[in-house]
DNA sequence: TTGTATGCGTTATCAA
DNA sequence: TTGATAACGCATACAA
């Protein structure tokens, strides 16, 4: 038998025998009410187990406590790590979080902002595969809708929580050449949809280069042979002369080192692995995982209290980028054989490698 | 300069010349509407960028198209992607996801409830504490709210998504005492807040008695201990004659991995670790992880169909449980020397351990 | 085919 | 100190 009956502040101020203002008035303490009165209504509220209706109260107040986020997955640790970040900030503000995810679609992300705008949130937080060229993005803001970024670089007009990914790839070559390795490549899983993807290629490169290094080559992973070590044991198997391999995230880093055994090669001696993130299981690995760490976590804090405080009218500034760490590791060693073929072929343009055409090759 | 113009359905009426009813129905395609009326609704609608209030929209049609989601914790992987899983039922049916954690507190459970209550959402999707003496969840189905439960093992009138945590640690026991381990123990992380690990430990200790085996040690940890390997390694040194642990959850029987090779213990010669979850990163491992394997997502999308069903008044029957796999890894051997001491101290009492105490003694 | 008026649950205004 | 009443944005019954 479910009464779907909701108690409203119109059963409670019938229950005390009063009006409705009176109700409202003394169960928000928002104005005067005799003792009496007060009495008797909690007394009602109470009773008939009433609170209220945070629709009724949106509505009228042109505020939904409502905060709309979207990611491109919660399957993404790191991202379900930054939405529990902004969790833990929202705690005890009122907010309560509406979240979308994407799958990274570009076309889910712009109806995701559309429909969370329809349910008029307070403000969005936001990481896309496009944020500079969205059209909903930029007309949530054209009606005065908060937004804050969580990942992103910076943007025009935008606020964001990130780190530099740019950077910390920098700093990933700058260990890599350091140690002599001059022949590496970057291994990216969602090179077209994600900007941190390629902002971390684009520093890699830059300090490649700057290093003396070979240009990097930029091998792109689907899904399917990210997860499947023997696929990528035999796109890595293609490479000739690798020393030293730059995983856009730990995931795949502790995936090439599973690959690296599985072709009977031994990490660091024959290969060098450096991931990106700096997942707590990479420390716990039999050869840890050395890797950027960043914090998830406080990127979403960061970018919920930005919300917050452009909601409260204090817009802020652009925070710098959140700090990372080189984590140290056993997956990063001096190259075996150090090449002297240098003057050969040196500066080559980077070579562009996906699964497919890998495989079709041999 | 925002403004803050939301554009309603009177300003398209009024710019299209016509009653706010026309438009609604040309909008919302819910009546009759001459073709010029059509036409003048739906350029207006257009030019004004406007788009329905979920709001006004909810509070006229007692359905708000949310519904409700509590998980501890986000930054646990497997909530995460039963969430995402949920998300992904939901996609394509109108309904949005109002997503709280509670980072397994009991309380905040309850007015996490509460607070999805009051923003109505029309369904609630649950893994808690303590779902069957939640006071905030009973008055939240008392009042019609259809729940779906997620994780949870079945409770009286509750309708769950979930792995039979009881029969699959029988399995984990049973493979235990198929290689003759005789002498083990089980890890939990939180086992006064979690039924799971509960009944998890109740089927491995229920098996290893079957199994004439001794009963197995409880070994509570709690978070830092389950983050510091070195913690780790000197409670299970505190352990004598142990040849088997089962960890309640993959990310810790890594952890004891780890532990093990800081105590200078192989595994699995000197001690066989078996986990549960199935993260796909066990595989990945240079000694890949022996688990039990299990489909969080799938749990998060059974969760949704079911809650679905409900608000389509088909309330439809609890489902079997999801299945889970055994999933063999080289974590798992025979234990090095099978102890021949049986008759001495056989069935002795299961010992609680935590770390607290452990330090203590020594 | 159309438009007016009512109500959904609140809060705020304002006259009593 | 109180209580009608008017919004808030929408859908709909009903009158035109």
């Amino acid at each position: 038998m479910d009464r779907r009956q909701k108690v409203t502040i119109k059963d409670v101020a019938r229950k005390a025998g009063c009006g409705i203002a009176t109700a409202s008035r003394v169960l928000n303490k928002s104005g005067p009410a005799s003792a009496e009165a007060r009495e008797r209504v909690e007394m009602a509220a109470r009773e008939l187990g009433f609170s209220f209706s945070a629709l009724g109260r949106a509505l009228q107040g042109g505020r939904s406590m409502t905060i709309g986020c979207l990611v491109p997955s919660l399957a993404n640790p790191v991202f379900a790590e930054a939405v529990q970040g902004v969790q833990e900030t929202l705690k005890g503000t009122g907010y309560q979080l509406l979240i979308a995810s994407s799958n990274y679609d570009g076309e889910a992300d712009n109806e995701a902002i559309a429909t969370l705008a329809a349910k008029e949130v307070d403000g969005l937080i936001v990481t896309m595969v496009a944020p500079e060229r969205s059209a909903a993005l930029k007309q949530a803001r054209q009606r005065g809708l908060p937004v804050s970024l969580m990942f992103h670089d910076p943007i025009d007009g935008f606020l964001t929580a990130h780190v530099d990914n740019f950077e910390a790839a920098r700093e990933v070559a700058r260990q890599f050449a350091d140690r002599g390795h001059r022949h590496t490549a970057f291994l990216a899983l969602r090179f077209s949809t994600s900007d941190r993807s390629r902002n971390r290629y684009a520093g890699f490169h830059a300090e490649c280069r700057a290093r003396d290094m070979f240009d990097p080559t930029l091998i792109e992973l689907d899904e399917a042979d990210a997860n499947t070590p023997e696929l990528l044991a035999a796109i890595l198997a293609a490479q000739e002369g690798l020393t030293a391999i730059f995983a856009s995230n730990d995931f795949l880093a502790i995936a090439v080192q599973k690959a690296a055994r599985l072709m009977g090669e031994s990490v660091p001696r024959d290969l060098s692995v450096v991931g990106f993130d700096g997942i707590e299981i990479g420390r716990l690995l039999d050869v840890p995982l050395a890797t950027i760490e960043t914090a998830p976590d406080a990127m979403g804090r960061q970018a919920a209290q930005t919300l917050l405080d452009m909601m409260q009218g204090r817009p802020g500034a652009q925070r710098p980028p959140l700090p990372f760490d080189f984590r140290v590791g056993a997956t990063l060693g001096r190259p075996r054989t150090e090449s002297r073929d240098d003057d050969q072929v040196r500066p080559r343009p980077p070579s562009v490698h996906s699964l497919k055409t890998d495989l079709k090759q041999g």
